[in-house]
DNA sequence: CGGGCATGATACTCCCCGGTAGGTGCAGCA
DNA sequence: TGCTGCACCTACCGGGGAGTATCATGCCCG
């Protein structure tokens, strides 16, 4: 699944280069993020990549300056769609328990959906903070971080609503957050999608994980 | 902090060198555990691994086969850790709650405790399904994958004795595990030991997942 | 005291893979 | 029909790192 077909605009200090067409770029990410799903990130190839495309290294580089930047990208696009689902609700005037169970809801089903990209961005987080990066890759990192901490952020001030309206037990918001998001993101270790099961899995599984954590933090 | 030191039998297929000594393995897994942490696997170089014992190269291939052998030792040894901690908990005949609760709590203080090595087992399984294995290194793979499932299926059962006992909600114990390891296993992604805080703020988040848990299964 | 084995260092080899240089074909256009 | 530029390919380089072959240094034991 590719993200946003509606991004036109040439993305900030991202690694495409710049003459080259966003459609081209996707089929690149979407390809990359397959790969790097199924090998992870260093076991993947520049070639495995291409090779999903039918084509060879050079589209690859006619599109991206390098392998780090595609991974880069591939973040940020996914933390992207996350932020885009689940910001609005967290923002929304519904109550605290009603905004986490949505917020979780629309978390797991996105995982699920957009497995690849999802994937990536989830697990792969620390493969950089050692390698060799370049001033921009690094700023590019540091975006992405910050996208991150603020889609933490999202859930804590929703547990922070919550508490003092004692819709929720006593609890530190920092602290149980991570529990919380730890259930959900944990998904990208186990699901697989399978082609045969539809909707209805998917919506099984994302109400186990809202029954879960309502529950785990009803008062 | 190493693998149990009273393992004087030598492993069955591990890539161990037969002749070695013990305690020469046990210096290599835990230098090559740090070093997984710090930069994961892939990143990680044999010469990272003996510079962090101040040797050198010779050093570690005098002890193992190969850098993967390495890998699936340190799994093992951290699988082993954990079934050695929590089975007897889980075979217990304790209230399935308390049972829970107990187990929650091992794995979670385990995790930190021994935090390079859980986090490297915790991590990295899929690593190796696409890469290049010889035979034996297969086997010791999926004797890996077996310890995690029997692993798994400790929690399965007690949740599973709960839900008949009507100590849990109404739930299925294979689908509700997930969320539960999750919670407990992100721990690897989050929790960075500093030397500085001690127990106390262990127990504090073992606590907070034990909490959000048991909270989590009520009826 | 001397041989043998455990232990480890040194100095390679080899190949995989990221990245680059330069070309080719084709679409659109005047 | 020739020009231009995008999209992509082929062929190559270079470095890094896994693994090996061989040698040095003990330490134990007779």
């Amino acid at each position: 699944m590719a993200p946003s077909r509606a991004a036109p605009p040439p993305p900030p200090e991202s690694g495409a280069r710049p003459a080259a067409r966003v459609e081209g770029r996707d089929a690149i990410l979407v390809a990359a993020a397959a790969a790097f799903t199924e090998r992870g990130y260093t076991a993947t190839t520049i070639d495995d990549i291409a090779d999903r495309l039918g084509a060879t290294k050079g589209r690859v580089y006619h599109y991206y300056r390098s392998k780090a930047d595609i991974f880069l990208d591939i973040h940020r696009y996914a933390m992207q769609r996350m932020i885009d689902m689940v910001k609005p609700i967290a923002e929304g005037r519904a109550a605290p328990a009603e905004k986490i169970a949505a917020m979780v809801r629309a978390h797991a089903v996105l995982l699920m959906t957009s497995f690849p990209f999802q994937r990536v961005s989830v697990q792969g987080l620390e493969r950089h903070l050692a390698g060799r990066v370049t001033e921009r890759q690094r700023a590019a990192l540091d975006g992405v971080i910050r996208m991150r901490d603020a889609y933490e952020d999202l859930f804590v001030r929703v547990l922070e609503e919550g508490r003092k309206a004692r819709a929720f037990r006593s609890l530190e918001p920092r602290r149980a957050v991570k529990p919380i998001l730890g259930a959900l993101n944990w998904l990208t270790v186990w699901y697989r999608p399978r082609p045969e099961d539809g909707d209805a899995s998917r919506t099984a599984i994302a109400e186990e994980m809202v029954e879960f954590v309502v529950r785990g933090l009803r008062p």
